[in-house]
DNA sequence: TCTCCGATTCACT
DNA sequence: GTGAATCGGAGAA
């Protein structure tokens, strides 16, 4: 079952546990497909929420994060790694899960050259893509949650939420 | 323009 | 455990 915008339309304290043991299916330019379950995902949540890139307000950069449920939001970190991020929430609350791990694959940053995740998927929809979609195959996952990675900047109210999830089962 | 630094990873000590 | 690689966004000037 293929997931849908409605989906992405919600808090993303519901959306982030939610996407956790999904499928991403890739179709690669050569036409090959490839499916991967997510195993990790953390949550950035507002303009109030520090570690948010969004805390900054209103930029060309996190202009993305204000844009509709389901909307991709990559961007590139310490000049070499690409994020793979979903925008949830309604229209003009700057909300997105960050996808952190798939199975066989632990970081961000791998997980983005497995995927061939560039800055071209950058403000595309993920429930209306040929080359990446999202799906529901019915796997319920042991969750649990952490303290979010790398976000010390955010000073201790914002670093210390725990807003990683991670399923359980999976190693 | 210029400077600082990050939602990371990997090679070394 | 420490530090380099590497570049674009954001803020200061």
């Amino acid at each position: 079952m293929l997931l849908d915008q409605k989906f992405f339309d919600r808090d993303v304290l519901k959306v982030a546990p939610d996407l956790i043991g999904k499928i991403i299916v890739r179709e690669f330019d050569d036409g090959s497909i490839k499916r991967f379950r997510i195993t990790q995902t953390e949550a950035y949540r507002g303009e109030k929420d520090k570690a948010c890139h969004a805390s900054k307000g209103r930029t060309p950069r996190t202009e993305i994060m204000y844009h509709k449920p389901g909307t991709i939001y990559v961007y590139l970190i310490y000049g070499m790694y690409w994020m793979l991020n979903f925008v949830t929430a309604k229209s003009e609350i700057p909300q997105a899960v960050l996808i952190r791990a798939i199975e066989g694959y632990n970081g961000p940053g791998k997980l983005s050259k497995i995927l061939k995740i560039d800055k071209t998927f950058n403000d595309q929809s993920i429930v209306d893509n040929q080359r990446i979609k999202l799906f529901d195959d019915l796997y319920k996952p042991q969750i649990t949650t952490d303290l979010r990675i790398g976000v010390d900047y955010a000073g201790e109210i914002w670093a210390q939420k725990p807003w990683r999830f991670i399923d359980n089962s999976l190693t």
